[in-house]
DNA sequence: TTCCTATATCGTCGATAGACGATTAATGTC
DNA sequence: GACATTAATCGTCTATCGACGATATAGGAA
């Protein structure tokens, strides 16, 4: 057990794994600046094709390809078909959402 | 270039890579469940002792310790040494700076 | 049908993350 | 001095990430 100086008594923090484990998959999708970029971006115009999305970020097709599937993944990035493009979106709920957990979880 | 149905025009976003860097940083040290749970705790108790999280975690003492490494390192918490203890707490204005960056770059 | 375009997926590679046990370093205590 | 306690570091292992080129897939256009 601990003493005095720093922490006099051990307040039992609330297990929360599920909220835990939500708030950190929102800021792993977020943890490269690429996918900051692009969230930036499809925010800044309200959805966008693929390709511009491969000019802006100067990597290659296949790369930026895998980002948006991340971000996909954790539910930030809409994809709205248009063959045989695609176009991206930010889910604002999603987002919404993230900046509630933090909010919630960090005070 | 793309066309009409969903982004009539290419909106220079701005190119920030600073930004996008530090923004990508902060959420990924907090990419993972036990380090989203180290900060919760500091900051339920204003601070605390590594030996505690210890417990609060059930992980290794080792492993513990570097996730600690990881949110110290992002600049997320502070460590006070009280040999041969050590109180860490968060700091406070990075978690600012955090939602500050956010709110900024995703609305 | 035959191309062309746009996106997704696959395979590969090197780098990094995450876990652990063992060890080290720094103090206070006996 | 010998010992116990606490945290940091080291070494090792497996798993995942991030990049790329090549290929597959699905439509539209000629």
């Amino acid at each position: 057990m601990s003493d005095q100086v720093c922490c006099p008594t051990i307040v039992p923090v609330l297990d929360q794994p599920l909220l835990d484990q939500e708030l950190a998959t929102l800021c792993k999708a977020l943890s490269h600046p690429a996918r900051v970029k692009l969230i930036r971006i499809m925010l800044a115009q309200s959805g966008c094709v693929g390709q511009d999305l491969v000019s802006a970020l100067g990597l290659a097709q296949s790369t930026v390809s895998e980002h948006i599937r991340i971000l996909k993944e954790a539910g930030l990035v809409d994809a709205e078909n248009q063959r045989p493009k695609v176009c991206y979106s930010v889910n604002e709920a999603k987002l919404k959402r993230y900046q509630h957990l933090l909010a919630d979880a960090l005070g």
